[in-house]
RNA sequence: UGCCGGAUGGUGUAACGGUAGCACAACAGACUCUGAAUCUGUUUGUCUAGGUUCAAAUCCUAGUCCGGCAACCA
């Protein structure tokens, strides 16, 4: 069984605008001709699927046109964020098929030089210390509709905020007190350009710098400086950051005025340092939604706290590290992003493309075994004619993973589903009177059923025929051999919701969660799959892609998760069965 | 009702003034020692109304609808 993860990168299927646009900043020129890109998380909850797609384009961008992607830990709110997410961070990253080299940041590296150019800008009559309390600003602010208004502050002498910043930095003043705000213009329609905060103090210990500071910039203010002082050259976000890209702008371009005014030292910003560096710009693109999901982190933590799964990584959750554990390949995730495409318009991905790209990956690499869910006997009359075992292929689609010896006896297993005494119409499969195909092993004839009180089957009696009789049969069955069957636990995961849409519906999300999206059972094994590692691959031959898992698992006694089911063509038009 | 984005089959995307293509899904068939995989085929689309042009998904105008923006969050 494999935990092979070195699958190759996606090939690029279209010539998507970020494509575009870094293809026309190449031809300018630009930069130098550099690429340098950044995936820059929060290190305040687990990276899901969504996040997967800025990694991808984020990395991915840096790797197609030969340049490089730093891994950067946005820690500009000491509130929020915990050191225990900034492994888990990595951890998913690499395991997708990522690697940032020597590049790793933390935003607070550069929370020095911010300060300093915080400085520069009051100095240049671009910044002030404001007073007025957080919850009177909304009338300053105004709205989007109606202009805000200047605050009263807002005329200060440079000196005086000059001082002020430098006391509020040496923790002269409660949180809420005061905050610096960059003078730009309380008429702009656009809310952010309304004399933005851009340092507010907090009285909280950092993750990363400790007590370092008591005063910490602002995303909008910050941001663009991290971008700049790494030498980032496209900064790429989602869309919702779009309304934001003219403060972002007007960061940059106060910091290279700054920069060439030479108001003060500047050695040791730019630390990855360019030839021909003009600066980064800003581009945004689609999250990814995906149906029968949900993805806001406050969502998929309010399932964690809830105990309405078991934890971050349980294998029904859309995180990097549930769907690890679901059995998820980083390829298939990779491939379906590319799949998915890049552009500004907001979509709703159905999962069944997901799916589709992990049924790709998993049919060339999981190794096929046979397992029983639901379990029904069968007596084999001529049980002398057996051979002690029978050869099979560990994987039809690559004959290099070898084959393996099943062994054979009288009494089988073969799921309840495949023998019907009253069977409907084109049902290939076992009947009485009639024959299957068993999985490498020849084929059955029934010749007669033994019953319970109640009138279920409880035992099928079958001849046994070689596999060299020329029987004309449409039907092949997966089996076991009952007294070698190994029992092993198995989780048949189904998807969290049963509607496209849990978010966005009146009632609340939970609602609509899927009661059957967990069903545990035992299945009957043949041998090799005790043997199974846990991380390992494997479908169970007509039924479904199974991880073991790994944390449950046990030296010979593996658990399964259920990746994903086999396409069942057959299944969906018969009406619901029993 | 302000600003910024966006709109192509059921879904996701391509076409950058010149035959609306691809993938998923669905359906049908072929093949098959997995009713899987594979292969073939079918159904379904340019938001609306005007305009420019020999020619418009593409350019222009007006409208409609959808998303985002009013944290000292990111």
């Amino acid at each position: 069984m494999t935990t092979d993860n070195s699958t190759p990168a996606a090939a690029p299927t279209n010539k998507h605008f970020v494509r575009q646009i870094i293809e026309a900043d190449l031809a300018a020129g630009r930069n130098g001709g550099q690429v340098v890109t950044r995936f820059p998380p929060e290190p305040n909850g687990y990276l899901h699927i969504g996040h997967a797609k800025a990694i991808c384009i984020d990395f991915g961008m840096a790797q197609e046109y030969g340049g490089r992607c730093h891994l950067r830990m946005d820690d500009t709110n000491p509130a929020k964020e915990e050191i225990e997410y900034i492994n888990a961070i990595k951890e998913d990253v690499r395991w997708l098929g990522f690697d940032w080299g020597t590049h790793f940041y933390h935003a607070s590296d550069f929370f020095g030089p911010m300060y300093a150019f915080a400085e520069a800008l009051i100095q240049r009559g671009q910044a002030y210390v404001c007073a007025v309390p957080q919850d009177d600003w909304k009338d300053y602010r105004g709205v989007p509709t109606r202009p805000g208004k200047e605050s009263p502050w807002r005329s200060r002498p440079a000196a005086e905020s000059l001082d002020l910043f430098r006391r509020m930095k040496a923790g002269e003043f409660k949180e809420g007190e005061l905050c610096l705000r960059a003078k730009i213009d309380m008429a702009s329609p656009n809310i952010h350009l309304r004399d933005p905060v851009i340092y507010r103090i907090l009285h909280a210990e950092h993750p990363h710098t400790g007590n370092t500071w008591c005063v910490y910039p602002m995303y909008d203010f910050a941001h663009p400086l991290e971008d700049a002082f790494e030498g980032v050259t496209h900064s790429l976000c989602s869309i919702e950051f779009e309304v934001h890209r003219p403060l972002y702008d007007w960061v940059i371009e106060n910091l290279m005025a700054v920069r060439a005014a030479g108001k003060f030292d500047s050695a040791g910003w730019f630390t990855e340092a360019i030839a021909g560096y003009q600066g980064p710009q800003q581009n945004e693109f689609a999250r990814l939604d995906l149906t029968y999901t949900v993805m806001s982190k406050r969502k998929l933590l309010e399932l964690v706290q809830d105990r309405l799964v078991s934890g971050w990584d349980d294998p029904r959750m859309p995180t990097l590290c549930g769907l690890r554990r679901r059995g998820y390949t980083p390829f298939a995730i990779r491939n379906f992003v590319e799949t998915v495409g890049v552009t500004k318009f907001n979509s709703l991905t159905e999962v069944a493309l997901l799916e589709h790209c992990l049924r790709e990956d998993l049919n060339k690499l999981a190794l096929r075994r046979m397992a029983v869910l639901k379990p029904l006997k069968v007596t084999i009359e001529n049980a002398s004619e057996l051979p002690a075992t029978v050869e099979a292929q560990n994987n039809p689609e690559d004959p290099a993973a070898g084959t393996r010896q099943i062994p054979l006896s009288r009494e089988l297993l073969i799921e309840s589903d495949d023998f019907m005494e009253v069977p409907p119409p084109k049902y290939f499969r076992l009947t009485p009177g009639g024959s299957v195909r068993i999985r490498n092993a020849g084929f059955l004839t029934c010749t007669s059923v033994e019953k319970d009180a109640a009138g279920a089957v409880t035992n099928v009696i079958c001849r046994w025929s070689p596999q060299t009789t020329a029987l004309k049969v449409k039907g092949t069955i997966h089996w076991v051999s009952a007294p070698h069957a190994k029992q092993v636990a198995v989780r048949l995961y189904d998807r969290l919701f049963t509607v496209p849409e849990p978010d966005g519906q009146e009632q609340d999300f939970k609602t609509f969660l899927n009661p059957q999206s967990l069903e545990q059972v035992t299945a009957y094994a043949e041998p090799a799959v005790a043997a199974a590692q846990p991380g390992d691959k494997v479908q169970f031959e007509r039924v479904a892609y199974f991880i073991a898992d790994a944390y449950d698992s046990q030296p010979g006694a593996p658990v399964f998760n259920r990746t994903v089911t086999l396409k069942d063509t057959w299944a969906k038009p018969q009406p619901a069965k029993k």
